[in-house]
DNA sequence: TCACGTCAAGCAGAT
DNA sequence: ATCTGCTTGACGTGA
């Protein structure tokens, strides 16, 4: 088991994820805000190595328009030993890397210009990895998508699109299930004609479900993953205390990561920790389970 | 230096 | 109709 964090690290003072506005792009910009996105990337792993961190979600910002048609420079050349070198700190290193999409890639969208961006966009994520060099445990995760008022057809639609996606893109694309369209059992059906692996959001799970028990999701995801697809991975988080359903908590509930670690002894996995203060939940929950036998026997 | 409106992009649900 | 949340505040203009 490796527990992570996505994309942000709040103990240092730089980000991988600067941009810039549109109406402001020049090519010389788009290298320099690059060049210090990768630095901080690089940074950050260094910290998380130093951590004993050994799972993290790069940002999607890492590379600003990245698919956007505004980018004519040939960044994948231009940087290729920086991402070399991040790539083989990663796998010295022994980390597990995954990445996320934003909501604007809509795999089943009835657009048919969303649906193209998202292609791109996708490419573009593969992109990132494959320049790192990194396996096929290294994993893009995106949701299922929109309704569209007709759920079984976006289903359908989902199904057939990534049925013709590249394998160079299948082999990393993962779904998640959401806390209000698509449950594990719809990504399950989903599996079902596609073999994708499903990411168990256990705080989705608790929002919207077909009344699986927690062992009982984790025993159904836990089939979807096949051996180069690596350990199965978990997100988690739970509710912001006096907050709105759905929103994350500003830091870990050490009862409720106890309860949850308790409840799933049976299981080895990755674990994301969607939390607010990044890599402080990280080390707090970390401290709590260094003498659990799944804790970095990987 | 700082406040705050805006930022490439979609979708659903709440208000 | 407008706002909020998502992976996430950062950018950058104008005072």
């Amino acid at each position: 088991m490796k527990i992570g964090y996505p994309c942000i690290n709040l103990s240092l003072d730089c980000r991988s994820s600067r941009t810039f506005r549109l109406k402001n792009y020049s090519e010389k910009r788009l290298k320099e805000i690059i060049k210090s996105n990768l630095d901080c990337l690089l940074n950050i792993l260094k910290y998380n190595k130093e951590n004993r961190i050994h799972f993290f979600r790069i940002t999607s910002d890492l590379i600003p328009f990245a698919s956007h048609s505004i980018m004519n420079f040939y960044w994948q050349k231009y940087f290729k030993s920086d991402f070399w070198q991040i790539g083989q700190f990663i796998k010295k290193n022994k980390m597990r890397i995954t990445m996320h999409p934003g909501q604007y890639t809509v795999l089943n969208s009835i657009n048919q210009k969303v649906y193209k961006n998202s292609l791109l966009d996708l490419a573009y994520h593969v992109e990132v990895l494959d320049l790192m060099e990194l396996d096929s445990k290294a994993k893009i995760q995106i949701h299922v998508g929109g309704v569209y008022q007709n759920k079984q057809e976006s289903i359908n639609r989902f199904i057939k699109r990534y049925n013709s996606l590249d394998d160079n893109i299948k082999r990393r694309l993962i779904i998640e299930n959401d806390e209000k369209s698509y449950n594990l059992n719809d990504c399950l059906q989903i599996h079902k004609k596609t073999e994708i692996p499903i990411v168990l959001d256990v705080y989705h799970h608790e929002c919207f479900n077909s009344g699986e028990s927690l062992s009982e999701a984790f025993k159904l995801f836990f089939k979807t993953w096949y051996d180069e697809d690596g350990i199965p991975i978990v997100h988690y988080s739970s509710q912001k205390v006096g907050g709105k359903k759905g929103n994350h908590a500003n830091e870990i509930d050490l009862n409720h990561f106890e309860q949850f670690i308790k409840n799933t002894l049976d299981f080895n996995f990755d674990l994301m920790l969607e939390i607010k203060d990044k890599e402080k939940s990280v080390l707090k929950a970390m401290k709590l389970i260094k003498n659990d036998p799944r804790f970095n026997s990987d």
